[in-house]
DNA sequence: TTTACTCGGAGTAAATAACTCCGAGTAGAA
DNA sequence: TTCTACTCGGAGTTATTTACTCCGAGTAAA
């Protein structure tokens, strides 16, 4: 009965630990923090401009700023801004947003269980932390301190880096010729 | 039509970024590291143990072998042994055999999809690592370096130095006294 | 006042994780 | 040798989560 054909799709062979959110968001981000203050993006246009989902990219969105890290301004010609400096904004920020802050472990308190402990069981086992979970506590530590040390300013200078000197000149001119096109269609 | 019947399992609110798998796989093999080499302790005995699924341990068991960590042996008085030394077994390994080595992100090279680039993305935009991959990369190299520094004995040895003296004697009291029940029941 | 655009959250489908069940094989007991 | 009880090992099932969609409420410009 099992069917021979196999839908192998190549890009969803491996599955990650943080999953697309977090991908989708960073680069929506990085794509605001040149995005000068009184051009705010909306979450159509960051979407459209990278060739994502644009309703998934709402959703995020809506994510980043009950988490404080963009603000959104309503209405015809609206969209988002970053809340703060992107020198002040982690890249663990936008995880935890995105992601909620899953601890890399969640301990049940297997040692608690043991058969030898008839009903309940003695304080040395209870007590502290379970040894298995201090040392996922710790590895966890160890990455978001690494993502902490990032920032959305120093993602975008070092994609700045890799890009021409005029690349950020057509983005802007990308961005602001669809503001045009908004307009133009409601004057018509 | 929506009922106000809210199941709330404290247990499952946060989720983890290591599932379950890690936690019973690491519990079970820390009480293979005490049985000496004649005393193997079968999925079953392991999983009463501590009470925890045995159908579920059992699977767990069949990636730790595959991956080398331990050795089965088959038939009645059969059972799991660690295949090498507690010493040279580290938290990582465990964590790669039941997890799979999943990459803490999955790039899906969206700046390649940029609107700007009509159809074919000019060289420099796919050259090398995405900088958000490689911010990505670093933290995971963090943690899973954190989670090599630790070995199956360290955790052993933690661990009993926090149980009084007798816990390791009654521990393989309870295993001896399964062994002998089986022994019992089949020369009933 | 209208209109076109925005956000924002409820709802849906596919993928993954957690767990179960049953068959094949083996070692010991009779 | 035959039988039995126990072992592993993998195919199947259910439940949770992720990725994504759709539509209504609100707002600012025209």
């Amino acid at each position: 009965m099992a069917l021979n054909q196999v839908s192998f799709n190549a890009e969803y062979l491996l599955m990650a630990l943080y999953g697309a959110s977090v991908e989708y968001g960073l680069h929506c981000l990085l794509y605001l923090v040149n995005s000068s203050a009184d051009a705010k993006a909306s979450s159509l246009d960051l979407a459209e401009f990278q060739g994502i989902s644009p309703s998934y990219v709402a959703k995020l969105f809506t994510q980043l700023k009950s988490a404080g890290i963009v603000t959104a301004l309503e209405g015809a010609h609206g969209g988002y801004q970053l809340a703060r400096g992107a020198a002040d904004i982690t890249v663990l920020d936008v995880v935890a947003a995105l992601e909620g802050d899953n601890p890399l472990f969640q301990c049940k308190d297997i040692r608690s269980k043991c058969a030898l402990f008839s009903d309940t069981p003695p304080g040395w086992a209870t007590k502290g932390l379970c040894s298995i979970h201090a040392v996922m506590r710790e590895a966890e530590a160890q990455m978001k301190q690494s993502l902490a040390r990032h920032t959305l300013a120093d993602l975008s200078a070092r994609v700045a880096r890799k890009a021409p000197k005029t690349f950020p000149i057509d983005v802007a001119g990308w961005f602001e010729g669809r503001k045009a096109a908004k307009s133009r269609r409601q004057s018509d």
